[in-house]
DNA sequence: AAAACGAGGACCTATATTGTCTGCGTTATG
DNA sequence: CATAACGCAGACAATATAGGTCCTCGTTTT
């Protein structure tokens, strides 16, 4: 229904989280803030690691750290990262399957880009220098200038209070909790 | 997969075999001349009429005909017609599911349009504006400068041919024919 | 040792796209 | 005036993709 869907909001709106933030992030942080399904955002914020967006950093107190200043961050590298270079248009070479070409197309007709096929890539290039010219950094001035600055230390203080408390109530641990009550449920 | 599909694709071919021809085209001719699926075509083209891009006669000896002269229908006007104006992006909202908004999100979270949003508007709107640079007429040219002009002259014949073979074998036909047999075969 | 992470894969489901088939009204033609 | 060739509309069906869940594994801190 749209080129660019979900996955690229949530991780955009997340990316926004980092900027200024030093300690790493846990994607179950990220998700619970912004109240988004956390197994998904799960599988999304591996891909922005492995385009060098993100620097990933395992076991215990990990998380995700922005791998690159946030103005060299641009929104086109994020899609892109996301949603793995879609295109506007899927040629499908309609102009080779002429009824009249009895033994195959003639060499005047595939020859070059298909005049339909060039007029889309002209509109998906004209997209893509559009969504390259806005970075992390502008879109997190923006929220910046909204929000009370209240508000972004409470939030500073949201991710400090889920460090504590990682010792206490997390999603994880009632999984786990469900789990081996099954298991011994089972045998 | 992509933003706009093989309806589109199908549509801006079949439109280009109309800017030259006097007499209406049937989608059926359409469909056989670039091997379409017929049956498919045939739900296609009344999005155009209703868009004022074809003139549909309806009725033996009827057919589409444009609506417009060539130069006046843009790609972005046949696309839009048949995929219905869809959009780059569709904003959630995210910026208002903060997990810190014990009661609904204060105003200054919702005002305005979202900073993403906002990024991917510019993109959508460049892109628009660029698929409405390219007309008809200028894809027909592209065409018209690579087809040798004997080809064009036999396309021409092709559906000339067409009209007075209606009343031979046609598509149609063997259908009908088909489902009377098997109506005889039902009782 | 256990808890909190990231990584990755299997799996499920809802929806959009692409397509087919039917019936109905309209128009030219013989 | 019957019929063939049209456009139009709607009811399906098949397939692909997006969105989402769950489970397992290895790593790191406490």
């Amino acid at each position: 229904m749209a080129l660019y869907g979900a996955s690229t909001e949530y991780v955009l709106h997340s990316l926004l989280w980092l900027v200024d933030t030093k300690e790493p992030l846990s994607s179950l942080d990220l998700a619970d803030l912004q109240e988004i399904p956390s197994a998904f955002m799960a599988k999304l914020l591996p891909k922005l690691e492995k385009a060098g967006i993100l620097h990933a950093s395992e076991g215990m107190k990990g998380g995700y750290v922005l791998a690159k200043p946030a103005w060299e961050i641009s929104v086109l590298s994020v899609v892109d990262a996301i949603e793995g270079r879609k295109s506007l248009f899927n040629c499908q070479e309609i102009r080779g399957r002429c009824a009249l070409y009895s033994e195959g197309p003639p060499r005047w007709a595939t020859q070059g880009v298909c005049g339909i096929h060039a007029a889309m890539l002209r509109a998906e290039q004209a997209m893509r220098e559009e969504l390259a010219k806005t970075t992390l950094a502008d879109l997190s001035d923006i929220v910046r200038k909204k929000a009370p600055s209240q508000f972004l230390d409470e939030a500073q203080s949201w991710f400090g209070n889920r460090v504590k408390t990682r010792r206490e109530g997390s999603v994880r641990k009632n999984k786990i909790l469900k789990k081996s009550v099954n298991n011994k449920e089972l045998p």
